[in-house]
DNA sequence: GGGTGGACAGACAACGTTTTCTGAAATGGG
DNA sequence: CCCATTTCAGAAAACGTTGTCTGTCCACCC
């Protein structure tokens, strides 16, 4: 209600202006300890008079542990990020936490100095999100982080990425990316195609891309089909540089009937290079996506892709890491996986001519 | 290095094992004050042994304030949100600050007791963004709020809201929607159209809303084409209602030659409602969006719309907000609009034939 | 050699809460 | 009517920092 003048108004102006100690105050905000109806109602007119708010901070020192989920991602901007983003959002907002957000651009060094700050923060839960190099120094990082967090009361979380081995205090949830990539695959084998391009695969060996193309390995090993290295490009997670890579490959003669994309984003990048150099989708063409995000849905022909329940993600990472704290959820339970399956719509069809060679 | 044993390390542990005082230690992290070198190395190895980590809300409480950005949003999965999100993480982290998030659903009530969330934290700004509804109630509580944050060292930032008045402390960044929806709507009569649909009119009266209709009208009027509230169409912000609203519209015969969306996400909707119905864009029906975001790129034909520079609305946010706490910017400057500009593309085309009558 | 000042380090009081621990009324039972 | 018990309220000690206020020691100059 009323402006106030200076500084905000502190625990002690209340209890002054409604006469009682700081303590009674404290204990109606609590309400764990009996006190008066009629200093109570003093008290609340009190703390509306002065609008007000109680210090998070010093709450904080003292009663150990903030209000906070912290949420660690590469970019904003991507699309099936946002949907993460949008349940851990969610599921915190329903136990009364809010979120900080941080994103790191891809780079493993920002991404350490960023959860180092997250702890400073003394976060409920730290959720990171997205593919990563699997290598040595990252595991040891990361398990030393693990611990680190653990004892500051706080809770890693790895979403979508590998577990870090037994006895690391870390939840972990993962999403198919193994057996939704086989069963695209194996659909686009069915349908005739021998030649599948998989593009997408990271030079740095994400695991999210690693994981991707194992499926596609494995669909083509169960159905005969001698792999053949030179079908799987490299290309970033970006709609631009799948538009460049393909159409580079294009360039260079057409040696596939169908493309294995490894996301939704990806996808559209190659659908746009084939549409320009003169290829249709799915007469010329076989695509399929990965992900089955909202702004696939404009893409025409639509995608066949594969759904993966990124929502559920977000919001199951907060729910295991907070339920442990407060007991709901087992220590048993700290490492889901989450299924994927696959959406058949208008960008695939079956093989209609002998596979074109090369050149 | 050494994972903990119990509680997390603090400033005392860290004296103790260097063998100094507290205050040493805090003056070899602040760096502001001379410490001999043979005692600086003692207490950064006993740093490093003990994985010590200042605990921030400690910090917070002894010097006023906090490295924090708030930022309060409809929905993180909006294409327009991210790209501001964008912009203020990157402005924030380039200033060593970490952003807080929330989102409302477009719920002003929770808008209102998440900013109180933020003031509780002690946030460093307070990014407000999204249209609202711009009544009575909505200026005199906003007006109270930004006092508030004010008094606590904090500030507001309204971004794509109208100022809240002379003296309110409160910085505002607005984009121009009247003249983008102007531009665009101008060169659809140019190009020969009379009967223009404006998709989108919000029921609730959003100033975002608002404001590109505002231009709608003008632009007509300005070319001397009679208003005809009929082709004013009142839907969400969103793909799916877009699509539904011009579905209806389209059974009930179509008496228009050219859809003017409210949002690309709207367009996208229009987009799909006008194939399913058979009609040809832009042979048929011209259509423009608004917003001109990532998402839109894989429309086709490619969407003819205006350009908002969302990050560049994220950063300047941040700038303006922090940096008149720091002094580098004047208080004079804390009303920002930036411009937008129209984007043609292939979604619209002259008009070919005499518009056709309803029915 | 005494005085002056610079370079360093420690003690201690905040910051705004929560939570004992204590104490004073009020209540009830014998 | 007195003692035991309950019900409420206050004093004060934390929580982990930072910055101010004092010192101490040493070097240097006159």
């Amino acid at each position: 209600m009323t402006p106030a003048g200076g500084a905000p108004a502190t625990l002690r102006d209340v209890a002054e202006r409604a006469g009682v100690s700081m303590a009674t105050v404290s204990r109606v905000l609590a309400d764990n300890y009996p006190v008066a109806q009629r200093t109570r109602q003093r008290v609340l007119r009190a703390i509306k008079d002065l609008d007000y708010v109680a210090n998070t901070h010093a709450r904080a020192l003292r009663g150990r542990g903030t209000p906070t989920v912290a949420f660690v991602l590469n970019d904003v901007r991507g699309a099936s990020f946002a949907s993460v983003a949008h349940g851990v959002e969610e599921e915190a907002a329903r136990r009364g936490r809010i979120c900080l957000i941080c994103t790191t651009q891809g780079d493993p060094e920002r991404e350490l100095s960023v959860v180092r700050t997250m702890r400073e923060q003394g976060a409920g839960a730290v959720i990171l999100i997205g593919g990563v190099v699997d290598d040595a120094a990252y595991r040891s990082q990361m398990t030393a982080i693990a611990h680190s967090l653990d004892a500051s009361g706080s809770r890693l979380v790895l979403c979508g990425r590998p577990p870090l081995g037994e006895g690391v205090p870390a939840t972990v949830v993962e999403y198919d990316n193994e057996g939704g990539a086989y069963a695209v695959v194996s659909r686009l084998l069915v349908q005739g195609h021998r030649r599948i391009l998989f593009l997408g695969a990271a030079a740095n060996g994400s695991t999210t891309a690693a994981g991707r193309l194992a499926g596609y390995r494995r669909a083509l090993a169960d159905h005969g089909v001698p792999a053949d290295d030179s079908l799987v490009t490299a290309a970033e997670f970006s709609r631009v540089d799948a538009y460049d890579k393909l159409s580079a490959r294009l360039r260079a003669g057409r040696d596939f009937t169908a493309v294995c994309a490894v996301t939704d984003t990806v996808a559209a990048g190659a659908l746009a290079a084939l549409g320009d150099h003169g290829l249709r989708v799915p007469e010329d063409v076989s695509l399929t996506g990965y992900d089955d995000v909202d702004p696939a849905t404009d893409l025409r022909p639509q995608l066949t892709t594969v759904h993966v329940p990124y929502e559920e993600v977000g919001r199951t990472a907060v729910r295991l890491a907070l339920g442990l704290r407060e007991g709901e959820v087992s220590a048993a339970a700290q490492h889901a996986v989450l299924g994927t399956h696959m959406v058949i719509r208008d960008s695939t069809a079956p093989l209609a001519r002998p596979a074109p060679s090369a050149g």
